[in-house]
RNA sequence: GGCGCGUUCGUCUAGCGGUCCAGGACGUCACGUUCUCAACGUGAAGAUCACGGGUUCAACUCCCGUACGCGCUACCA
């Protein structure tokens, strides 16, 4: 396989969405695996629908996800613009060309391929590694150039394909029915169509196509709600296609290496978000310990727009002594928050929340812990502090779950919260007995 | 309506004629571990392989038909 060129063309018409990103997958993984190139084609041909901001969303989906291109819009290469709008006088060279040999008309302002209805198409998808048929008289005759002088997606793909080299069209399976009209125009031109490999369609929860509309969520969202790009990636790759060797669990670089066409599944694939919090969830806890800190910092600063504030957030040191005590426990960036935010923030107690300990004599029980607590030799150690607090429970007619679940209150207003006597530790002696005693004056 | 693609546990899927009364993963449930929640371990439930006909000694796997879903049928892509 020679000089693979691949591209991924989404429309500036909003957000990417996840079908986006998942397609660049693709694009970027066949790409690699040859030595090829992967291109980005802005196809911004419908001023209608065209959104402002969106190609820089466009451009952030894949500096995120990793799937840096060769030639694209912004960085340029050797084929003319990369962007459509910006290709108008060529379309009009080849439209004129399809005038001129008869093979195209006018029509009210716009061009109009003439389809040829007679035998049909046939062509090899790589996806299925199937020949699939298509009579020409299922096809009519198609505008090529709107009355606006903007190229349709069916003239332009055609054109642009051709003209930036491209080996494979790898695309949504939306574009199968419209295969009579792709081949004859290569035809018309003399050019020798590329290899085609139609992917499945990823659907929403309602089962249609995945889009915007039916409220598919941007590729950046993922980012914002705290997935790791590893593990969006990997769950992208699980849709529709299968590794080789059934693993659930691999690199965008192991991708590379056993990617196949032949791999896929053709069935259209529902993207359901639980399983990627688990395999999130599963990259978090793979990740360094050091790293998960800096991941979860730039988040938070991420969240805060660069603004973190001294007083309610999060040190990096900070992060770095919460990271242990979380990593088993959050599936996503976000999930640190709830989870930590009691460190650094002042209690709200909640007398519903002490309620449910089911203590008698809870007050008593709490000034007992405080008394224990003063007159623990400092620095507490989490052994000594057990077998304390154990002991007290024993005295005090509570089961030690009991015992700890009242501290636990105590200290951070949650029935749940990261261990307790390393979250101990984190807060600090002072901090502990201070909060104890808030949530004795809380209670009386 | 026409044409195309598809149809295996709730979800993602394995399966390419016998090894499948269908395997894995997520999720769910139970149990274990346990200071809560997780993580972890063990186990369970969960698919008459859309349906009906063929072909074959043998079909989830091949063929035909039907149903259903989705897509295309735009001067959207």
């Amino acid at each position: 396989m020679v000089n693979v060129r691949v591209r991924i063309a989404p429309s500036p018409t909003g957000s990417p969405h996840i079908g986006t990103a998942w397609q660049a997958l693709f694009d970027y993984v066949f790409a690699k695996k040859h030595n090829g190139k992967f291109i980005l084609r802005l196809e911004d041909t419908d001023r209608a629908r065209f959104v402002p901001g969106s190609e820089f969303e466009i451009y952030e989906t894949l500096k995120w996800l990793g799937f840096e291109y060769n030639e694209g819009p912004d960085i340029g290469g050797s084929f003319g613009p990369y962007k459509q709008s910006e290709r108008l006088d060529i379309y009009k060279k080849y439209s004129d060309e399809l005038l001129e040999k008869g093979l195209s008309f006018k029509d009210e302002g716009a061009v109009r391929f003439r389809i040829n209805k007679s035998g049909q198409a046939s062509y090899h998808d790589l996806v299925g590694d199937k020949d699939i048929t298509i009579q020409n008289t299922t096809q009519e005759d198609f505008v090529i150039l709107k009355s606006d002088g903007f190229p349709t997606y069916n003239f332009a793909n055609v054109i642009d394909d051709h003209l930036m080299q491209i080996s494979h069209v790898i695309r949504g399976n939306e574009y199968i029915s419209s295969m009579p009209k792709y081949l004859q125009l290569y035809r018309s031109f003399n050019w020798k169509p590329p290899q085609f490999a139609h992917l499945p369609l990823l659907v929403g929860s309602d089962r249609s196509k995945l889009s915007k509309r039916h409220g598919a969520k941007g590729a950046l969202e993922f980012k914002k709600e705290g997935f790791l790009k590893e593990a969006v990636i990997n769950f992208l790759a699980l849709l529709g296609w299968t590794h080789p060797q059934a693993k659930e669990i691999f690199s965008l670089d192991e991708m590379i290496e056993v990617f196949d066409f032949k791999d896929f599944n053709p069935a259209s694939a529902f993207f359901d978000v639980t399983k990627l919090e688990w395999l999130n969830g599963e990259y978090i806890r793979k990740t360094q310990d050091s790293n998960l800190k800096t991941q979860i910092y730039q988040y938070l600063l991420q969240l805060s727009d660069g603004a973190l504030s001294k007083t309610d957030h999060p040190t990096e040191e900070e992060i770095e002594r919460l990271v242990p005590l979380v990593k088993e426990r959050i599936k996503k960036l976000s999930d640190f928050i709830p989870l930590t935010s009691f460190f650094y923030e002042r209690v709200e107690y909640d007398q519903a929340q002490f309620q449910k300990l089911n203590i008698k004599n809870q007050n008593k029980a709490l000034e007992t812990v405080l008394k224990k607590l003063e007159e623990m030799e400092k620095p507490w150690q989490a052994d000594v502090f057990e077998s304390t607090f154990r002991k007290l429970a024993e005295d005090l007619g509570l089961s030690a779950s009991q015992m700890f679940q009242l501290i636990r209150v105590a200290i951070s207003g949650q029935l749940v919260t990261p261990p307790l006597f390393e979250s101990i530790q984190v807060l600090g002696e002072e901090e502990t007995i201070n909060r104890i005693q808030a949530a004795l004056k809380f209670l009386q």
